[in-house]
DNA sequence: CTACTGATTTTTTTT
DNA sequence: AAATCAGTAG
């Protein structure tokens, strides 16, 4: 009980302990406020005696809610956490729907489309308006739409308020969008808010139940919060007015997204009751890394200036370095991480690369291969973002929810069976015209006389075959484990031979490693009943982010977005790519709001680093294919020259122009024959009939389950699958092709 | 309908 | 530099 307090400084305290009420904690960087929450959570179990089960916790990531459980185990112990609510507000949202799914009047389970999903249906949408896509972008449309919602600002509304003609069209697409959403028993992500909101305004008695459900609510990063989730908190916390949040609007980098800062400037105003608690003191960075930081971001306009401090002493100098090119700084980078962890004071998983832009990555990703470093990246395109993983994905919703449109539309002809575009806008009019679902239209078909139907016989025979595709893998989804079906799905729509004959043998088979790694993630769910084996499988799917992948045991550096690095922290940073055009990014340029938003952007990127932090920009760097030559961020010009460790050049000196060119010659191709090398070498590896190559007893390593002992190992379908034996996890069957196990000697 | 080829466009950030 | 698009031959 004592030490849920005893580590804690008096501000800290006095947050943790805070009496019933509505309490606003305005947080600095690494001013332990995730601390500040995690210990409130535990007084609130353990000393005020509140049942979890009343609690409900909001994070910005699944990672940083995972994160949250562990450290409150480890806290007050497992089980007092048991009826805990922790989670993002996507998922906290998808799960209050589906509970409450007779309210919605809809008689199935949702999907959720991702932004991916939305400009598919978008397309649909404009085809269906005989709109032209050149003219009316799906993904501009889309885009509106998604900030109309973050507004809670429906079709209706939206018409009310934006009158141009562009919006009038605008609005006649989110009508329809709006409507093929519903046919298809689908919400998109914005909807997952919007959805939410409208149950509890228009049915009290839900509400109700939330309210003595919900006693005590806590809200992570308040500032990134926008209009919907906003109006979400205030609603879950009308009657107990136990709300909880924690925020720093120096900090606020998604206002792009609907975020809206004044959710957090004006929580006096919405609770003048609240009290305020102001935590000040890092425990993160070191007195120069602050310094440098506060610079930044004292040279922009913000309301209430904090005054960070800190006792952790002064630290080394910040330093900042111009390379070259993109391959210059990445040299840098990398050149300088070997020189720490030979000097034995770091390891690898102590360091980590920030940019602005994930196609950033690709410059030190290669120069980190050159190097043999190991490393982690984290965004680019995601594992579930890709074609591949989408197509098998969209065969799974498609069993769950044959409803659903847009993974219909998607499958139709992959693998190619002799569906053409003809047929699918023939087909999409069709059923537009029955006002049906396609798979419905489908259905309709079937029971039609030939002569009847509107397509050629050739075509209402692959129409048909498909259709019976569909119903018999349903039928499959009752008899088998989720990872038995996604193999027999797989496997009848025969994915592994498209692949092949779409992408060549070598990238065929890597892309069917990532399909077999998705039966692999599958098998966490094998013991839930197998009726929720599916659902829960796609709707953890749909929400996952990319930071949430991120294993901070992997001894690797850390290749990350500025925006995923929010709310980590490393010893050592570097912040790359700090230049005119990168950051502030030049769509950010003309618009004060956004400029001030890359501002806070490097602020929050400077705060990630513990012990080191090192800033580089790069005398010219390659975009769209072409050499520009670049001025370095004016957010530097900020920094007094006093707190910068004088600009260095490369170390032997910037070296004659053709002594770069042989340098950056030699390492991008030698990149290139060491990653084809790489690649092609793993294709092999799961090329029809591998040998055995793991023996039992050996001492392996993966990502995720950690260190183990190989138990068997057997050819199957001409892949190694490898049983070992994990210390903490227990036994798991691996497939040796994708599942990267380490040799450990 | 599919597969290939050359032209054109594209990246900001993501739950 | 890479991905997507449009047009064409089979």
């Amino acid at each position: 009980m004592v030490s849920i307090l005893d580590a804690l400084n008096p501000a800290q305290q006095q947050a943790v302990q805070a009496i019933e009420g509505p309490v606003l904690v305005l947080a600095g960087p690494g001013s332990g406020k995730t601390r500040v929450l995690t210990h409130r959570i535990a007084y609130l179990i353990n000393v005020i005696g509140v049942d979890p089960f009343h609690i409900l916790a909001v994070t910005f990531t699944n990672k940083a809610a995972r994160e949250m459980r562990e450290r409150l185990e480890q806290l007050i112990g497992p089980g007092p956490t048991a009826g805990l609510t922790v989670g993002t507000f996507h998922s906290i949202c998808s799960r209050i729907l589906r509970r409450g799914i007779v309210h919605l009047g809809r008689e199935r389970d949702f999907v959720i489309y991702d932004a991916d999903d939305q400009e598919r249906l978008m397309r649909r949408v404009l085809r269906s308006l005989s709109l032209d896509e050149k003219q009316y972008p799906p993904r501009a449309i889309r885009n509106r739409i998604s900030s109309a919602k973050n507004e809670l600002v429906g079709p209706h509304e939206f018409a009310r308020v934006n009158r141009s003609y562009y919006d009038e069209i605008v609005t006649r697409c989110y009508e329809r969008y709006q409507e093929l959403l519903r046919e298809s028993n689908a919400l998109d992500f914005d909807d997952l808010l919007v959805e939410t909101v409208h149950l509890l305004e228009y049915h009290p008695d839900v509400t109700a139940h939330y309210h003595d459900r919900f006693v005590y609510l806590l809200v992570d990063e308040y500032q990134d919060t926008n209009r919907a989730q906003y109006e979400l908190i205030k609603l879950l916390a009308a009657r107990r007015r136990n709300l909880f949040v924690v925020g720093d609007e120096d900090q606020s980098i998604y206002a792009w997204r609907g975020a809206d800062v004044r959710n957090i400037l004006q929580f006096e105003d919405d609770y003048p009751d609240a009290q305020v608690i102001l935590l000040e003191q890092n425990y993160r960075s070191t007195q120069e890394i602050l310094d440098v930081a506060q610079a930044v971001i004292s040279g922009g306009e913000r309301k209430h200036a904090k005054n960070l401090w800190t006792d952790n002493g002064k630290g080394r100098q910040v330093s900042l370095h111009e390379g070259y090119d993109q391959n210059d700084e990445a040299q840098q980078v990398v050149d300088e991480i070997a020189r720490l962890i030979a000097g034995g004071d770091y390891r690898l998983s102590d360091c980590a690369i920030m940019y602005r832009t994930n196609a950033q990555s690709r410059a030190l990703e290669e120069a980190l291969i050159t190097r043999g470093v190991r490393y982690q990246i984290v965004g680019g395109t995601r594992f579930y973002e890709r074609k591949e993983i989408k197509d098998v994905l969209a065969y799974l919703r498609l069993l769950a929810n044959p409803y659903d449109g847009v993974s219909l539309g998607r499958v139709l002809n992959v693998p190619a069976r002799g569906i053409g575009e003809r047929t699918e806008s023939e087909l999409n009019r069709w059923s537009a015209e029955l006002g049906v679902p396609i798979y419905q239209a489908l259905q309709e078909l079937a029971n039609m006389e030939g002569r009847q139907s509107p397509f050629a016989t050739r075509t209402r025979n692959a129409l048909l075959a498909f259709l019976s595709l569909i119903d018999e893998l349903i039928d499959l989804v009752k008899q088998h484990d989720l990872p038995t079906l996604i193999g027999a799905v797989v496997d009848r729509v025969g994915v592994y031979e498209a692949l092949l004959r779409e992408y060549g043998a070598d990238d065929g088979e890597d892309r069917w490693s990532n399909v077999l790694e998705l039966r692999n993630v599958s098998n966490e769910y094998i013991n839930l009943p197998r009726e929720a084996q599916l659902a829960t499988f796609l709707e953890e799917v749909a929400l996952v982010a990319d930071v949430d992948s991120l294993d901070p045991q992997k001894d690797a550096v850390t290749c990350i977005t500025l925006h995923q690095a929010k709310g980590l922290e490393f010893p050592v940073v570097f912040l790359v790519g700090l230049e005119e055009g990168l950051l502030p990014h030049s769509r950010s340029m003309d618009d004060r709001g956004a400029l001030e938003e890359e501002r806070r952007l490097l602020y929050v990127g400077a705060t990630r680093a513990k012990e080191r932090l090192y800033l580089h920009y790069a005398f010219r760097r390659i975009t769209y294919g072409h050499v520009n030559t670049t001025a370095p961020s004016r957010f530097l010009s900020h920094i007094p020259k006093s707190l910068l460790h004088p600009p260095i050049k490369r170390q032997q000196s910037i070296t004659p122009q053709s002594t770069m060119f042989t340098q950056r010659s030699d390492v991008s191709s030698g990149v290139g024959k060491g990653y084809q090398k790489n690649r092609s070498s793993r294709s092999r590896a799961s090329a029809g009939p591998t040998e055995i190559t793991f023996a039992p007893g050996q001492q392996v390593r993966h990502a995720r389950f950690g260190e183990g002992i190989v138990v068997s190992s057997k050819l199957v379908d001409g892949d190694e699958e490898v049983t070992v034996h994990f210390a903490d996890q227990g036994e798991k069957r691996l497939l040796a092709s994708f599942a990267r196990l380490e040799r450990v000697d």
